[in-house]
RNA sequence: GGAGGGGUUCCCGAGCGGCCAAAGGGAUCAGACUGUAAAUCUGCCGGCUUAUGCCUUCGUAGGUUCAAAUCCUACCCCCUCCA
């Protein structure tokens, strides 16, 4: 029960959830996800994890992907209609969600299902059915509707059925407990009402945070690039992981870390009372989620090259190589950044120079008329994160 | 079907004939400070070999004017009220 409750914000109703527990049967767990967005960041896990302790106290997970709801779309209010997928896309899609999400599920405990296969043979009239069960005013209580309908902005009339066919889904699963974000909550609770409709004993709800994202307010999202994404390499997923503020870090522990609550706790009372330096903890956490989603070995060679770079300032071994042809003798430094895309434009490279964010082998350069010669090779770098070895010709 | 309001640069949002590449805020980016922290401060924030220059942009397409984000016409889209 303390593992369940672990970073979970709310439990709809507790004590349903430790009456079935009790019963001591392996529960059907059903969390649901969405085939267009197969690129996971960190804030997907905090659900995954989740799933992954309920396999380990040994009931039935599965892993449902709504490849018919898609088309609909969760109701965010971005997109009105998104094209259906065809069957391959979604294929791919559910392809890269194995390779991503088995890094931390049992591929063995994990069973797989579609929403098509059941959503897609409803007639009209099942639809015209499922949608009576519920009203218009109860709808507009999901927070994204009544926000959008108080802003004056459009809602279509097919968004109100994305919570009732996902709802209709944990019928068809017959579930017994359904996990989902906190914003999912409409959703989830959709589930239960066409339960009890239909009959069945209504599932339980476990809600996971939605995590922060880099910059610690918004929740991290591809759109807002403050994301952390699982298939990220290795340096790049150590780096952003210590960019965190020490705040944040204790919430990432909570949520992502497989230790135990109590050592978390411990060193969160150390790093109050300054025997610790909260850098210290924080280079644990990105070992070891680096380690998760690549290696003991790459999480090790992360951390170094992490010293090494920010640290002592070292331009790390294996940055990409490029080559620019040009025709004439010479290029204006602005130019070349922009031809080796390391900046978008010639005028943001001027901008950089100016303000001092460019170096050349490790030297700032000033001087924004630059022009660099044919035949050369230097390492070229615009401020902290933007390197690359420019060989002109 | 009728009446009214609205669509502005990545986002929010001001501008309502020239002083508009367009106020203000946010985000991003760069610099300082640091632990690549965070917070804070500074700068930048359409593009062009940076220019008291040129080009592209204010829903779309035309038009009026020396000059249009601003006026006119048509169209598309959103919202509100009435039915």
């Amino acid at each position: 029960m303390l593992t369940i409750k672990r970073g979970a914000v709310e439990i709809l109703l507790e004590s349903e959830l430790k009456e079935r527990l009790r019963s001591g049967k392996p529960l059907k767990v059903k969390a649901g996800f969405d085939p267009t967005a197969p690129d996971l960041h960190l804030g997907h896990t905090v659900l995954i994890n989740k799933m992954r302790q309920f396999q380990d106290l040994g009931h039935e997970v599965i892993f449902l992907i709504g490849d018919f709801t898609a088309m609909i779309g969760d109701p965010s209010g971005k997109n009105i209609t998104r094209p259906p997928l065809s069957k391959e896309e979604v294929m791919i899609n559910v392809q890269t969600y194995k390779e991503q999400v088995f890094k931390i599920l049992d591929p063995k405990k994990t069973k797989i299902t579609f929403n098509s296969q059941w959503l897609q043979k409803l007639s009209p009239i099942d639809i015209i059915k499922l949608a009576s069960t519920y009203t218009v005013a109860r709808m507009l209580e999901r927070d994204d509707f009544s926000k959008r309908y108080h802003e004056n902005k459009p809602i279509a009339i097919h968004e109100f059925l994305y919570p009732l066919l996902v709802g209709y889904d944990s019928v068809v699963i017959k579930a017994d407990i359904e996990l989902g974000g906190i914003d999912q909550k409409f959703n989830l609770l959709m589930g239960r009402e066409l339960q009890k409709h239909f009959g069945q004993t209504p599932q339980v709800v476990l809600m996971t945070p939605l995590l922060e994202g880099l910059d610690g307010v918004q929740k991290m999202s591809k759109s807002l690039g403050n994301y952390i994404g699982i298939n990220e390499p290795p340096q790049e997923m150590f780096g952003k992981l210590m960019s965190i503020s020490d705040e944040l870090m204790w919430r990432y522990f909570e949520l992502l870390s497989f230790r135990p609550i109590t050592e978390i706790n411990k060193w969160h009372e150390e790093a109050k009372s300054e025997l610790i330096n909260p850098r210290d903890i924080k280079i644990k956490l990105a070992l070891e989620i680096v380690e998760r989603f690549h290696s003991k070995n790459a999480a090790l060679k992360a951390h170094e090259e992490f010293t090494a770079r920010f640290q002592r300032g070292v331009i790390p071994e294996n940055i990409k190589s490029i080559t620019i042809n040009i025709k004439t003798k010479e290029i204006p430094l602005s130019n070349l950044l922009k031809d080796a895309g390391l900046t978008a434009s010639t005028s943001e490279a001027i901008r950089l120079i100016k303000q001092g964010g460019i170096k050349i082998d490790g030297q700032k350069i000033e001087d924004y008329s630059m022009h660099v010669r044919a035949e050369t090779k230097h390492v070229y770098q615009v401020g902290k994160h933007r390197v690359a070895r420019i060989k002109v010709i």
